[in-house]
RNA sequence: GCACCUGUAGCUCAGUUUGGAUAGAGCACUUGCCUCCUAAGCAAGGGGUCAGAGGUUCAAGUCCUCUCAGGUGCACCA
């Protein structure tokens, strides 16, 4: 539709039809019109003002069977569209079936990055929603998407919980979620030091020994991480998260500093006076060092390396890094340094930097015990919504269980996706995860409304014929139609909020219309079982787009 | 101190990329709607110096400068 009025503009206005795609806007109310062209442009062009020339052009320019008014409001020509057949030819485009894009590239997203000394958080929640949203609407896009992720396995963090564990765990077995019992080690260090700050001292000791491969400090450390990485792995796939290749810390921090021969080399990094490897990077980014006098890599080291090893495995066209915005100076260095040692993937690198996920009384700090843990949030919220579901219908344990999770992860997920991702998000316990108004729960709701109609209507094969319309159902079309542009500038800014708010928009609009137009045994029975089955599929692919399943029922 | 980010309704956020018609949602609050396809819903209502000041422009929540407030980073931790 858009197209018919660029064509029709374009013969009439001295504009590329790139320049008039991106003028046409949609008016601010259904009143003034379909579609609009503001004229502002053209009065520096013609010399004139920008009213004159809108009703000039609403002279000049033919209406047709598609364009049924063409109207000058002030500085703006108003289109008025034929609403029959633009419903008619956005709801078949959409139940078509969806042609699959063609290949653009291949894409790497890594997300997540766990410590393995402690569960995950909210803050890895936020991560996984973001890496996940983000990877399927690349995917959906055409691109050819890789997921990846990193265990930090090792380094001072993880002989914490190793050395609290040593002291007084008595070689015990986990007793709980494996991941859990480890991070109470980990927490128990930090209690423990208070009293006794020599243990520092003994954590950079185990550090030593397991950077010699001491048999004993390695024994521990393989036995921990494993159940950490366990742990870990059961509660990111409960939320729905799968990875196309894990890499571990350990495995490469070695290899790391092969790198850093190259730099020497190409003269880039220097030796200091105690044998440590520095890069000096003016003035707005400071001195680096690279390679400690002993010899070790350090963390920017290893990512080095990493990227460079990820180009071996996957010759990526892009790799993005999903991690929070504590690391945009880390982040500017190394692809810095990656850029000056001319690597060819050096360009394709991108950091999406998320906010911090805060509480009303500031940062998660384990220290004070306000981590908010991912599993206990996931379970509490669950219980919430099994209350809810208890509350309308009997159910089987079963289906209580199912329906719970998927409505809970929806609720979280959706929370954490709706706000830009630049930004940060405060976390209420009390308030943030609820089940009504912008929310996850109310977008599968409206699905499962859409779904419910389909099912109760006897006509199983709707023909699409259009009678009249009412307002509700222009919105709704209207709103349809905008699908593939949402997807688009998702897309182009790798922002998932955008796919949210128009999923909350839409779903909406359609709850508007299921109040004010009845479906079933109604006059237009036929047309708006296509308008509705047309909803369906949008909502799903919205939400799939976020990482959320649907209900068919709730 | 330096760098980066943020500031829109009581609260949580859209809208700022690319300046354009009357600044929008949700929550909370007040009312109405289940003999009607699922009330996790819909309808109506009150609530705004878009942090402040200057500037650019025919036009500024949106662009520029300064000020104020909050956050993050400035590790030979990862």
């Amino acid at each position: 539709m858009k197209e018919i009025i660029i064509n029709l503009l374009s013969k009439e206005v001295k504009l590329e039809k790139k320049e008039i795609l991106k003028l046409i806007e949609i008016p601010p109310s259904s009143d003034l019109g379909d579609y609009s062209f503001p004229c502002f442009i053209l009065a520096k062009q013609l010399k004139k003002n920008p009213s004159e020339i809108a009703s000039e052009l609403s002279k000049k320019l033919k209406t047709s069977k598609d364009i049924e008014k063409i109207i000058a409001t002030g500085p703006y020509l108003n289109f008025f569209i034929n609403k029959k057949s633009f419903g008619e030819i956005t709801i078949k485009e959409i139940l078509k079936e969806r042609k699959k894009e063609k290949k653009k590239g291949k894409t790497l997203v890594e997300f997540l990055g766990p410590n393995t000394n402690k569960p995950l958080h909210l803050g890895h929640l936020r991560n996984m929603s973001i890496g996940e949203s983000v990877s399927r609407i690349l995917e959906f896009s055409g691109d050819n998407v890789k997921k990846v992720n990193l265990y930090n396995d090792r380094g001072i963090h993880i002989t914490k919980s190793m050395l609290a564990y040593k002291k007084f765990g008595k070689s015990k077995k986990p007793n709980k979620k494996p991941d859990h019992f480890v991070g109470d080690f980990y927490i128990l260090y930090g209690k423990e030091l208070e009293k006794n700050p020599e243990m520092e001292n003994e954590n950079k000791d185990l550090l030593k020994k397991w950077e010699e491969e001491d048999k004993e400090t390695l024994a521990i450390w393989k036995k921990m991480n494993k159940w950490v990485i366990k742990g870990i792995k059961e509660t990111y796939k409960k939320f729905g998260i799968k990875f196309d290749k894990e890499y571990y810390e350990s495995k490469i921090y070695k290899k790391a500093k092969e790198i850093i021969q190259d730099g020497i080399k190409k003269g880039l990094f220097k030796k200091r006076k105690d044998n440590a490897v520095i890069i000096n990077l003016g003035k707005e980014l400071g001195e680096k060092v690279l390679l400690r006098a002993d010899n070790t890599s350090v963390y920017i080291t290893q990512d080095m390396y990493l990227a460079k090893l990820r180009y071996q495995d996957y010759k990526f066209d892009r790799l993005i890094y999903i991690v929070g915005n504590e690391q945009d100076y880390h982040f500017k260095v190394l692809f810095k340094i990656l850029n000056l040692l001319n690597y060819p993937f050096s360009k394709h690198l991108q950091h999406l930097s998320y906010g911090m996920v805060t509480l009303p009384e500031g940062k998660m700090k384990s220290r004070e015990g306000t981590i908010v843990d991912a599993d206990n949030l996931i379970e509490k919220v669950q219980n919430l919504v099994k209350k809810e579901i208890e509350k309308r219908e009997k159910l089987s344990k079963k289906e209580i269980e199912f329906r719970s999770l998927k409505i809970s992860l929806a609720a979280i997920k959706y929370f954490l996706l709706k706000v830009d991702y630049s930004k940060e998000i405060l976390f209420n316990p009390e308030e943030s995860i609820n089940f009504e108004g912008n929310t996850g729960p109310y977008l599968q709701y409206s699905y499962a409304r859409a779904n419910s109609i389909l099912k109760k209507s006897k006509i199983k094969k709707p023909a699409l014929n259009i009678i009249n319309l009412t307002e509700q159902e222009n919105k709704l079309i209207k709103k349809l139609s905008q699908f593939q542009e949402a997807v688009e500038s998702a897309y182009s800014h790798l922002n998932p909020s955008l796919t949210a708010n128009y999923s909350f928009e839409l779903a909406q609009i359609f709850n508007e219309f299921y109040h004010a137009c009845p479906v079933i045994n109604s006059e237009q029975e036929n047309f708006r079982l296509n308008l509705v089955q047309a909803f369906k599929k949008i909502i799903k692919q919205s939400l799939y787009l976020l990482g959320i399943d649907v209900l068919e029922e709730m």
